[in-house]
Parts: structure tokens; C-alpha cells; sequence
DNA sequence: CAAATAAATGTACGCGCGTTCATTATCTCA
DNA sequence: TGAGATAATGAACGCGCGTACATTTATTTG
């Protein structure tokens, strides 16, 4: 191993304190020229690096965002794009902040999961994707917040709650996906979706039937899944094998459903796939919309029409705006000053939708 | 924020000296048990939680496990699958084996890159993705390694060092793939290589080629590119856009052309779709597989003949060796006890290969 | 039962750094 | 030129923990 050189090995090569070696690495207090750029050489010449953990030691700070991920079988469930979009824009921005990125499994079973994270002082601050909205962590995360760690949740809305949040706004985009069948001339517009434990399930199937409702097409009133025809709602849980599963639910009713409104991309492929098997071609024999326009729905056959969501920037603004909590704490308001992010998202027309008829 | 507690508030409410908690907690030395019992609950009254950087910088080991990635400008690196699978099993090792991961994006114009990520003792070991095999980064690895830092390459071959690696037999994969449509019965077969700054690219072309010449349709000698017949031999850097443009190049010679070897799926991807669009359809007008088995394989239209590889199993052994590494250091014989691991492949047969004839 | 041994616990130090406070060198202006 | 202000530097401490070593207490042995 290589021998870990010290500031006071360069204090004595400089010839000054080591308390002058940290002024000159810290950039603090006035100093003359000269002696900085003799520390400076002396730290070239013994090739002296400041030690990272014993910067974070002293500072009583890591340096470190975490970022919590479900726990790894559940990711490859999920869309992977999402994360790694979502990921990469986290990661943009930690760099620019000058801090560093430490991933966090969420373990299933494992009760101060989040509270932990902050305890053992290894981050600063967190990023927490893939949160549900079950009591337990709703708990969990309140203590994080009574804590005054900050952290933000990302595409997850805990309503009643104050919690830091980055959230695309999918209720809009999917009233604006399944207005967009509707100008097409469907009426018979069925919903595959998601896992009721994320908020923005929720927010799609209200973005569906708010546009069902204005065009008529279903009561007024109308707003749990109980309330629309059963041939019209199926229910996966995000993957694609959930989206073949669906089909073939799905099948018996085809002679009345036109289209299809899918919670996501991986399940809409997968519908698309298991309807095949029954002899029913996307855009052809029924129109289909997508979500998160994924890579995946450019290249099927047809390609799908999606609703694009801003993950990278999602990613990166959540990094962003809780980096820049660090070190405020709560003192005088707590979560009176938190945030709460909306984006937009959009709609990306390809050609799973256009039918002759 | 929480105030925070440290050994010292326990030692004095349990009764006992602060070096016994440490005892206790570390599990070190023989001790009572009721001795025990009264620290835990001591630490459980005052909601104890050991500081985690307080520990590494005692222990002068940080518990993280650098994972190094490249940095692709407006490219969304997550995006692929390959990535998302390799630090899915590092994420599993990780835990297992009681470490936190820290994500290091390289910045390109970044000289002593590699080596500071160690200097600044953040991380214990790193594994490596996506590393060039250019002088530059041979000498920074090289650095890393005469410093006895413990890391670990995946997917790329630095012949001629003796570092640690885990890789997977693309020679013996590609090889293989091409036998298949050998034997099959085509002959003109052309493949899309990717770029050549990674070792596997160049292990698909040698598998490549082996194949062709044992099938006599090349000479005996021939080994470089250039070797071949121009109108077989097309290079793209891995993007699907790359294989659109291959289409491109590709399309005047489809006529002397039976069959592609793609050295991706995504290449493979953007390959069809471009040469469909001259109305050319894959598994009609030719045959074509793709390398990676990534989920997209499964999706298109025909689904993509492909070689899977255990991205996932390569993360997670190069995790687990390379911590095993720690500590060891490389006192008695340096590299003499590298490891090279080399991960089969398989051939997974779809429908793009299938044409009659 | 005393001596030898083992078990259990306490004392004390240092890890490398940031930082406060005290001290010394340098400058400003009358 | 000298007093006061300011710039520049040094001395010293503590962050929370692991651990080597010293000390005390319990157990075994002859």
C-alpha cells in the first residue's frame, strides 16, 4: 500500500503549521502568496491528498447524497429506464455539488430502514425513488422529517403529508393521452394499471376518467376503478409479464375496447404481445397509448405512441433542491419551506394509434 | 436536528467505561452477558446509533465500494441495459457482504482520475465499467494497481496486465452465434462491430472471424477487418442510431448479404430499422443477432436471436472478489494473485433467423 | 487456600483534519 | 517614528471511535 502522507509531513517539508497546510487546501483566512504556493509544492513533491473521511470526520458532514433504491429483485421489475434516467440526472448534479453519490438497497423487510440511513452519518441528504404509500413507510419517512433530515421523495405524492417531493404531473399527462384517443374518434378506451401503492397510479387513473368523464363517456361521478364498466379496467403491477397477463384478461371483451391506455410502456408491450397471441395486432385491431417513452417503445411494431416524463430532470432537480437544504436545518419552520415539483410531461405521438376505419 | 448521541452518554447511563460499548457493539473480546444486555439497552434508551464516518476514520477503512463509470456526454449511460444489470449485482454483493456503494462518474478531461478516487480514501476497492483500453488509462490503472489499490475491471481485457478482471467469453459467444447461422446454411454473413477502444469488441471479431474461416469462407490468415471482404464488415460504437447509419452503408450490398452478426442488441435494433425502411425485413430478406440478450430483444418485430450475457453474475462476482481483496494488500507478491474471470455465454434463438429458403 | 490463569473491564491514546484563539509580522497614517 | 489596525501564522483542542495495554475480578489448579 502506498504510505498515506499527512499535512504535517507537508507543514514540516513547507516549513510553516499544519494549521497553514488546511488554510491553504481550504481556501480560508488571508494568506500570503508565497507561502501558499510553497505548501502547494511541498503537497506536490510528497504527493499529499487531503483524506476525504477524515474531512467528513471533522466537518461533521459526508459529503455523500444517498440515494435509496427498492431492493434490487424490484428493480429489475420496474421499468429500468426510469431509474437510470432518473440516476444519471442525480448524478449530474451531485457532481456539480461536489458531493458524491452513495446507493442505498431498501431491504423488504427491515423496519428503521430510512431513519438508519441518516443515523449511521453516512449522508447528508437523500433521494428516495420507488417509495410507497403504505403506513409503515409514511412513519418511517415522518420520523426522518421530525429528525430534520432532509429528503425527497421522487414520482411519489404523499398527500396529507409536507414531505420534499419531485413529481412529473401524470394526471395531466394521462388526461391529455387518453383525450388524445378521444379526438381520434374512440369511445371504447379501456386503462391497464399499475401497482396501487404508488401515488402516480393513482394520478393516471384520475387523468383517465376526468377525460372519459368529459366526453360523456362515463357519469359524472364517476371516480374509483369501481365506478367504470369491468371490461374497461385491468390491473397490472408495472412489468411487462403483468402487460401479457392483462391480454389475456383482456381478450374476451376485444369486440368492445377500441383502445387501450397503458400505465406504462413495459406493460403496454407487454399487452401488445399477448394480444398478438390471440390474433389482435396494436394498431390495426385496437389503438394503444404507452407511458414514460422508454427506448422500448420506439422500437416496437408498431411504434408506440407514449407519454414522455422528464426523469432525467427529475433526477437532477430533486438532487438539486435537497442538496441545497443541507446545513439550513429545520430551526425555524421545519417543513414549513419545503418543496413540492410538478413536471410536465408530453405526449409522443408515434404509430400505435392511427387505424383506418 | 436530532442531537446526537455518542458512546460516551452510554457508557455513563449503562455504567460501564466507553471502550465496553465499542466492546459490545463490535462484538469484541470476551464480556458478561448481562454486561451486554445493560449497553444495548442503554443504547436502545438513548437511541444510540454508532457515526459511521466516526468508524471508518478510526478503522481507516470507509465501508464503500467505489464503482467507477464512464461518463458520456448527452448519453444517458444507465440507459443501457448492460449498466442497469451490472450495478444490480454489485448492489447485491455490496449488501451481502455489509458495504455502501459510491458512484464515481469519470470526467473526461480528468488526468489522475482513477487514483485520486483511492487517495482520497472514500472507497476501500472499486470496480470498473466501461474502462478504454487507450495509454491513458492503461497508465492510470497501472498507477492504481503499483499503489495496491484493490480494483476490478468488467467487461474489458487489458492484455499484457495482470489486472484483476471479470469479463465474459465474447469470443466464444460470437463464435458461436455466427456457427448458428452457419449452420443454418447462409454464408455471406456480415457483422457491425462496435467500438474498437473496448477489448470485447475486438474478442466479437475474433470470434467472428474463427467461425468464417472454419467455414471456408475465408482465408486461413486472415485476422484483421481488413481481411475480409469490404461489403461484410461495417462498425458502429454500440448506439442504435450507429446501426441506422449501418444501414445505410450496409443497404447497396444487401444483395450479396444473408445474414448480420450485430455486435448489440441495439445496434442490431437500429440496424433493422433503418434497412427496413429500404423494405428490407429482418427474418424475411435476411437473418440477423443480435449480443446482450437485453430486454429490447424480446420486443421487436421479429424477436431478436441474441447471445445473453450474465451482466448481473459478472457485477456481483467482481464485487465479491474485489472486497475479499481488502486488506490483503499486496505485501508478498502484488499481482501475482490477480484474478481473470471469464463468464459463459449463451445463444438465445428467437425468430430473426428464421427464413425459408 | 494461595498461586496461577483466564475473564472482564477500564484507561489512554491516536486516527487526520477543521477551527478557535493567541501570537507575531506587516502595514497605515498621523 | 510609533501606535494602532490588520494580515499572517502558530498552538492547541476536539470530532467519535477502535484498540493496545493496564488493571481488576472471577475461575481454576496444585
Amino acid at each position: 500500500m502506498a504510505e498515506i502522507v499527512t499535512r504535517k509531513e507537508v507543514a514540516e517539508l513547507a516549513g510553516v503549521s499544519e494549521a497553514t497546510v488546511s488554510r491553504v487546501f481550504n481556501d480560508v483566512g488571508p494568506m500570503k502568496e508565497q507561502t501558499r504556493l510553497r505548501v502547494l509544492q511541498a503537497a506536490k513533491t510528497l504527493n499529499y491528498h487531503p483524506n476525504a473521511i477524515a474531512q467528513s470526520f471533522a466537518r461533521r458532514r459526508s459529503g455523500n447524497l444517498g440515494v435509496v433504491l427498492p431492493y434490487v429483485p424490484k428493480v429489475h421489475i420496474f421499468s429500468t429506464y426510469y431509474f437510470s434516467e432518473v440516476l444519471s440526472g442525480i448524478g449530474e448534479q451531485v457532481k456539480a455539488s461536489g458531493y458524491d453519490m452513495l446507493l442505498k438497497f431498501r431491504v423488504p423487510g427491515e423496519e428503521s430502514d430510512y431513519s438508519s440511513i441518516f443515523r449511521s452519518q453516512k449522508v447528508d441528504a437523500c433521494v428516495i425513488l420507488g417509495a410507497t404509500d403504505t403506513p409503515s413507510e409514511r412513519a418511517e419517512l415522518k420520523k426522518l422529517e421530525d429528525g430534520g433530515f432532509p429528503f425527497c421523495l421522487i414520482n411519489q405524492h404523499m398527500s396529507g403529508e409536507r414531505f420534499n417531493e419531485v413529481d412529473a404531473d401524470h394526471e395531466e399527462g394521462s388526461y391529455r393521452a387518453v383525450r388524445y384517443l378521444l379526438d381520434l374518434g374512440y369511445r371504447d378506451i379501456a386503462f391497464l394499471s399499475g401497482s396501487p401503492e404508488f401515488s402516480n397510479s393513482g394520478d393516471r387513473l384520475r387523468g383517465y376518467m376526468q377525460a372519459m368523464r368529459e366526453a360523456g363517456l362515463l357519469p359524472a361521478d364517476a371516480k374509483a376503478p369501481g365506478d367504470l364498466p369491468a371490461h374497461l379496467y385491468y390491473e397490472g403491477n408495472y412489468s411487462r409479464t403483468s402487460g401479457m397477463k392483462a391480454a389475456s384478461a383482456m381478450h374476451p371483451h376485444l369486440s368492445r375496447i377500441e383502445a387501450v391506455f397503458a400505465s406504462n410502456d413495459r406493460m403496454a408491450i407487454g399487452l401488445m404481445q399477448g394480444l398478438r397471441e390471440y390474433g389482435h395486432v396494436p394498431g390495426r385491431d385496437y389503438a394503444i397509448v404507452g407511458y414514460d417513452d422508454s427506448e422500448a417503445a420506439r422500437v416496437t411494431d408498431p411504434p408506440l405512441t407514449s407519454v414522455a416524463v422528464p426523469f432525467y430532470e427529475m433526477g437532477r432537480l430533486a438532487a438539486e433542491r435537497v442538496l441545497r437544504r443541507i446545513g439550513v436545518g429545520n430551526d425555524g419552520g421545519g417543513a414549513s419551506d419545503s418543496f413540492r415539483l410538478k413536471l410536465e410531461t408530453k405526449l409522443v405521438v408515434r404509430q400505435s394509434c392511427r387505424i383506418l376505419r
